[in-house]
RNA sequence: GCGCCUGUAGCUCAACCGGAUAGAGCGACGGACUUCGAAUCCGUAGGUUGGGGGUUCAAUUCCCUCCAGGCGCGCCA
């Protein structure tokens, strides 16, 4: 049984009725296509009729006479057999009236990790996009019920340290007038001397302290830089400290007794072959270092002692080829798949110039989040990663971001909010305040319906994105919500000589107001008052 | 070669376990301000959903195949 949101949520209204009606259908329930007659619609005639082998328009028609309910104006039989219902006015109106909250996780603890960029160099703008879509699950989550907390992971060890450590070595010899011998796959990029420059003033030379020396210098930019782009995490978790709880040992310890590791030119092998991967993974190379994978296993049984119902993690999309090692890790632990959701976050293309730009960490030639933010405003850049859906690619046209900054729609959305404070303030300098206590009923014309329905999907809108974890149901769902308001006002006066249809009005638009605020912050966007 | 992602209007993208005449924004063209914010609104044009098969009452959605692009395939992360 699906349990019930506290939230009055009209389309569960509907679902429920047709659950009483037939216990063992799957009920869906859909939005009717603009300019057809009705509110929402279901399509569970064409499903019993498929089965039954029987006429779907008859069935639809029996399924019609049988329903009652107060909540519904009337009920309608379209085209092949779609069963519409259009949503009497008054219920919508009251609706409008109740205060209430949504809660579909029911307390549930989700752990994300998102953005965990190696502290290696800048964030990039792929990162820069995760840690929007990140930021904005976690508040969503938070929002409809769920305990979502947001963790960093740092991998402050490993070979790729190492090489970081070497390169900032070898262009401190550099600076100091000798000649800088980089590592062939270490960190070419120029930033590397910045860092070196740094060492020497603090006159760290030995290349332990200059290991820890980068990493913190690294670790230190991204929180600066992640917090400037509105985004905090609740924990900052070193792959170090795993190793201090002895949790890679102990996973060593749990692979090696379950015979799911072999030797093999020298080197320790994970048979994730048996976990459907398409080869096994070195787990500590033939020199006796761990690879990546291991204590990454060992990370994530630390999320789950953590006692996590459900872990998220958000990669980019050249790790993709890694999942199955990682599901393949914590199914060897013992521990359901379905645990941990891995959602991989689409590359982004910045175009400038027409041109797209190339980008290589290591060869040093990429856009940092610092520097996007140097030429887009915040709130730009987070609505422009969270306006479409996370798992497909993104082209970012900077020229055009800057450009058309006047007509981008995060400014349309805010300008529906401040127009509506403004309209607010106005009415208020005539005395005419806003307030709960006011007659609905004098809300009857078109506009100020759709406005009033829209209102009302912001629950659902969120059920939805909360079941596919994306973000961009929200930016939809606002840009259409604004849309729907600057209609309505463009065809009605909300302050009027009508003392109490101003006030039904105003009640309108402030609560139209109120759910762009609460939007836009579940976007990290800000909702100025005046723009 | 194998794996993942993608191909929808001139451009950027939607279309929720398969549903109604495939929708928005930008761009183009044409309209709407003596009263609450024109950063707005309305209208017009624009589509063989990459091609071809198949399954279905119904396919942008599922299956097969071909074409095109991106990413990944390390004892790096």
């Amino acid at each position: 049984m699906r349990r019930r949101s506290t939230f009055t949520m009209i389309r569960q209204e509907l679902k429920d009725i047709l659950k009483n009606m037939f216990p063992d259908e799957e009920i869906v329930i859909d939005y009717v296509p603009k300019e057809k007659e009705g509110d929402y619609s279901t399509n569970i005639a064409f499903k019993i009729a498929s089965r039954e082998g029987k006429d779907p328009k008859k069935i639809a028609e029996h399924i019609v006479a049988k329903i009652k309910s107060p909540i519904i104006k009337h009920i309608t039989v379209h085209k092949p057999a779609f069963i519409n219902f259009t949503i009497d006015e008054n219920y919508l109106l009251k609706q409008l009236t109740q205060k209430s909250e949504i809660d579909i996780g029911r307390g549930e603890s989700i752990l994300i990790e998102y953005v965990s960029a190696n502290p290696t160099g800048p964030i990039n703008v792929v990162s820069a996009r995760a840690a929007a879509v990140g930021d904005s699950l976690v508040r969503i989550l938070n929002q409809t019920g769920f305990k979502a907390h947001a963790e960093y992971y740092i991998n402050d060890g490993g070979k790729q340290i190492e090489l970081l450590a070497e390169s900032v070595r070898q262009r401190m010899i550099e600076l100091q007038g000798g000649t800088a011998h980089l590592p062939e796959d270490g960190y070419h990029g120029e930033y590397i001397i910045d860092v070196a420059r740094e060492a020497l003033k603090r006159i760290i030379l030995d290349t332990e302290n200059i290991k820890t020396y980068a990493v913190n210098y690294f670790v230190e930019n991204h929180k600066k830089m992640l917090s400037d782009f509105g985004v905090v995490f609740d924990y900052w978790t070193h792959e170090s400290d795993i190793y201090k709880k002895k949790y890679v040992d102990k996973i060593l310890k749990i692979l090696k007794d379950k015979k799911l590791t072999y030797m093999k030119d020298g080197a320790l092998f994970f048979k994730t072959t048996e976990f459907d991967d398409d080869r096994d993974r070195v787990i500590i190379t033939s020199d006796k270092h761990y690879t990546y994978l291991l204590p990454d296993i060992a990370y994530h049984f630390d999320k789950i002692e953590r006692n996590y119902n459900k872990l998220i993690n958000i990669w980019g999309p050249d790790h993709h080829g890694y999942m199955k090692a990682l599901y393949g890790g914590i199914e060897a632990l013992g521990h359901p798949t379905d645990i941990l959701k891995i959602l991989i976050v689409q590359e982004v293309k910045l175009k400038k110039g027409g041109k797209f730009v190339a980008m290589s960490k290591r060869a040093g030639t990429f856009t940092t989040l610092d520097e996007l933010l140097e030429k887009i405003p915040t709130d730009v850049a987070r609505f422009f990663f969270l306006m479409r859906s996370s798992s497909q690619h993104l082209d970012f046209d900077l020229d055009l971001a800057l450009k058309q900054s006047d007509e981008n729609p995060v400014y349309y959305v805010q300008y529906a909010h401040a127009r509506i404070k403004s309209i607010i303030k106005f009415a208020e300098e005539k005395g005419i305040m806003v307030t709960s206590d006011i007659d609905l009923t004098h809300i009857k014309e078109k506009e100020e319906l759709a406005l009033v329905k829209n209102v009302l999907k912001f629950p659902e809108m969120l059920e939805d994105a909360v079941r596919h974890l994306e973000p961009y149901f929200v930016t939809y769902y606002l840009i259409d919500l604004a849309h729907d308001f600057h209609y309505f006002y463009q065809k009605h006066r909300v302050v009027s000589d009508d003392r109490e249809l101003t006030q039904a009005r105003l009640f309108l638009i402030q609560k139209t107001a109120e759910i762009i605020k609460n939007g836009l912050g579940l976007l990290g966007v800000s909702c100025p008052e005046h723009m």
